[in-house]
DNA sequence: TAAATTCCTGACTGAAATAGTCAGGAATTA
DNA sequence: TAATTCCTGACTATTTCAGTCAGGAATTTA
């Protein structure tokens, strides 16, 4: 498995999306300027994610992206699985032939440790942060940092 | 955080340490050889083992590397964070500067997936694995295998 | 004391992953 | 039609991973 900065900024970038879900469609330029990361990067990012079915882009004017199921069925595991591609820590893939044909000494140990770590990441889902009043304050101000969402209906003032 | 092949070979080994701790102190050349790691690369992994004092060497003929504390006192966590630097996940290190000088959106997500996944990997320890018959199994026929141990009084036939 | 063994150190190298850049096309809205 | 935004692919720089190499320091054994 790997859990490295590229994980942390998917997981960024979905809070953010999740967050403002009410607001309709999130531009990646928005996400880009607000949580400091590049919008090629993010795009090369968001390319995964659409791919395994976790975000939906609208295109046009208006648009950016939206999540594609409610924001209590993703999971940070689901967000990590898809950039990094594989959460698996067994050398062999989890086939067990991972010292000359014969599983390796600490085989059992990564492999629980996978299964262990999955079951712990699958757990939390984005919408345990959305609902907190902390995590709000901070999205409000933000928000009126950034001047976001100011050519629309719902502008934050 | 850092969750990669680097760290997985440093838990290798040291398991591997752990599983001969009777017959004495292991050499790297011995865990290079069983574990098909580079030598020279354990030698800078297991620099950062010893600085953080999970291992003691052993020097001259006969000698090698054995456990600095007790199996039941080193943590998978332990291991990692030696080589790997840090299990931090967050970007600003757990100060809460991240975003101009404030929280950032996700720092609440970041910080508590720190402190629940170190308090997890912490709970690991390394005598878990040592203790286990099927671990056991396989480790003696490993050591067969490489013929280890053939030179000493302990030697496996 | 000499030779062998093993740890120990630091500098160097190739390959891969990370992070970012750039240019341009496709869909949608106004 | 023009503006906006997603979307794609190729390219680049930097960092990390993993390994190599050369040599020195401590210890044991002969």
């Amino acid at each position: 498995m790997k859990l490295s900065t590229k994980g942390r900024y998917a997981v960024t970038a979905m809070m953010d999306i999740a967050l403002h879900e009410k607001q309709g469609p999130i531009t990646l330029a928005d996400i880009s300027q607000c949580q400091g990361i590049s919008l090629s990067y993010l795009e090369q990012l968001f390319a995964k994610l659409r791919k395994q079915g976790l975000v939906k882009g609208v295109r046009g004017p208006g648009g950016g992206y939206r999540l594609a199921k409610s924001a209590d069925q993703i999971s940070v595991a689901d967000i990590i699985q898809s950039v990094d591609e594989k959460l698996d820590m067994t050398k062999c893939g989890g086939r067990g032939n991972c010292s000359s044909g014969e599983k390796c000494l600490t085989h059992q140990l990564w492999f629980e440790l996978s299964c262990k770590l999955y079951k712990f990441l699958s757990g939390i889902k984005l919408d345990q942060y959305v609902n907190r009043p902390e995590i709000n304050e901070l999205v409000k101000k933000q928000d009126t940092q950034y001047g976001r969402f100011l050519n629309r209906s719902n502008a934050v003032v």
